[in-house]
DNA sequence: CTGAAAATGCTCAATATTGCTCATTTTCAA
DNA sequence: TTGAAAATGAGCAATATTGAGCATTTTCAG
């Protein structure tokens, strides 16, 4: 049956059926290079209201509240998307890489942003205006199917990311985002080394307190799940965390 | 800017981005009367692979672990989506009414069923196999529309349900459960009854436990904020059990 | 290099939540 | 109508989590 699909997909839409890519993540490789949406080509084709923008890192792309009148691609660098509650706490709802689509809560008829966009990294968006991003989605076939498929794939992230919170204890959510990030980039490789991120953002993610990371990252250091002194990198033993997960 | 889109968009679009329809929730009546996209319309034009599919109220439309070869849209009728943990936890993610699509994640190259779905009252679901799924995605444009404009809204509304479980206390998600149920087909009605959901489901919609959901539910009935006595309806009094959300 | 700001590790009391149990009440099919 | 199954309300001890404070350590811009 699979097989009878490739046949009917466009090349862009079986990368995102066959990469194992998720979204909120970054693309693998393997599908960095097999990816068939090409930017400057879709910026050559007719029309206005679409333009590659550099943003350095830290800068806020787009702020809770902003008017939603353009949704972005990801061409190069990571973006974290926050919310903030009324009593000022601070929920992370992912971090985006390569391929990421964001901001496309407008093209739902919101009027404002819900949340904030920050680039992590030093980026490279390609940024859509609404009005081109509905005429490129009945226009260009390729691109439809690529924000089709990015839209199934990011239904399914946050489907799991809501049973992992209606199921899980603060312990096995942390160890669950600490396998995700680690799957960042790399492959089945046993011992992956992440990406700087804080206890605080860690805590933000999934939903607990800083002491509480504090606490697990210290639990998991002593019990050899992870690897980690005060500098740079953090090293997530994969196979070791997962029995976390699955006590 | 809103004006220049509708010009752009097909009505079935158009309907989506006005009506203030959410996903996971039926439709409200004014929305129901200006649905352009007609299921028989839909099932007449050519193609294989499409049929209307009754069943009878507590039937599994399917299971979890299944082949996922198909995805559904409802004519009528309501639908859970459940979801059932290693450790037999079981999880409700949604409830579906009419106008909704399920079972997608198959489009995303899913093999099996991640959930169960079943039918809580007598349904009619429009049955589409996955490859006549992706070829009526590239022909009929009314449908394709209506076809992004659900998966946007149901990001939408995922998005918020795991905003409400990184913020809120139970009280707080049980509370606002209620007032999403109570929203459910009536519009601007000061007090709404509830359809027939047990402790259970609720515990099961927030992430808890019937505990705490019968602990809940009798606190807002002390206050004032809802109203039953054993028998069948749920009476919510939406202002009241808005302070609960914002206290 | 250096000082301010950010991040981390730890403690602790106050709450919140879980995971049971048990007694009633309600529902519903035979 | 009636009996079994489902749903509800309540209680309680064992845990889990929060939220706050405080002492170090690390980071990083100037």
């Amino acid at each position: 049956m699979n097989i009878v699909v490739i046949t009917i997909l466009p090349k862009c839409l079986e990368v995102y059926l066959y990469s194992g890519r998720r979204p909120l993540a970054p693309a693998t490789n393997s599908a960095k290079k097999k990816r068939a949406f090409d930017p400057r080509e879709f910026l050559a084709t007719i029309g206005e209201g679409r333009k590659v923008v550099p943003f350095p890192k830290k800068q806020a792309i787009f702020a809770q509240g902003d008017a939603a009148d353009s949704i972005f691609y990801i061409q190069e660098g990571k973006v974290r998307l926050t919310v903030v509650s009324e009593v000022g706490k601070e929920a992370t709802l992912g971090i985006l890489g390569e391929g990421d689509f964001f901001g496309e809560g407008g093209l739902a008829g919101q009027p404002l942003r819900m949340g904030s966009a920050t680039a992590m990294t030093d980026c490279e968006l390609l940024q859509i205006d609404k009005k081109a991003m509905m005429l490129a989605l009945h226009r260009e076939h390729t691109f439809s199917d690529l924000f089709v498929a990015y839209l199934l794939a990011r239904n399914i992230r946050y489907e799991e990311d809501l049973v992992d919170q209606l199921f899980n204890s603060s312990e096995k959510r942390l160890a669950r985002i600490l396998l995700l990030l680690a799957h960042f980039g790399k492959e089945g490789v046993p011992e992956t080394v992440i990406p700087k991120i804080s206890q605080e953002t860690l805590a933000d993610m999934i939903g607990t307190t800083r002491s509480r990371v504090s606490f697990f990252m210290n639990k998991f250091r002593k019990l050899g799940f992870v690897n980690y002194n005060g500098g740079s990198g953090l090293q997530v033993h994969s196979s070791l965390l997962n029995v976390v997960l699955h006590d």
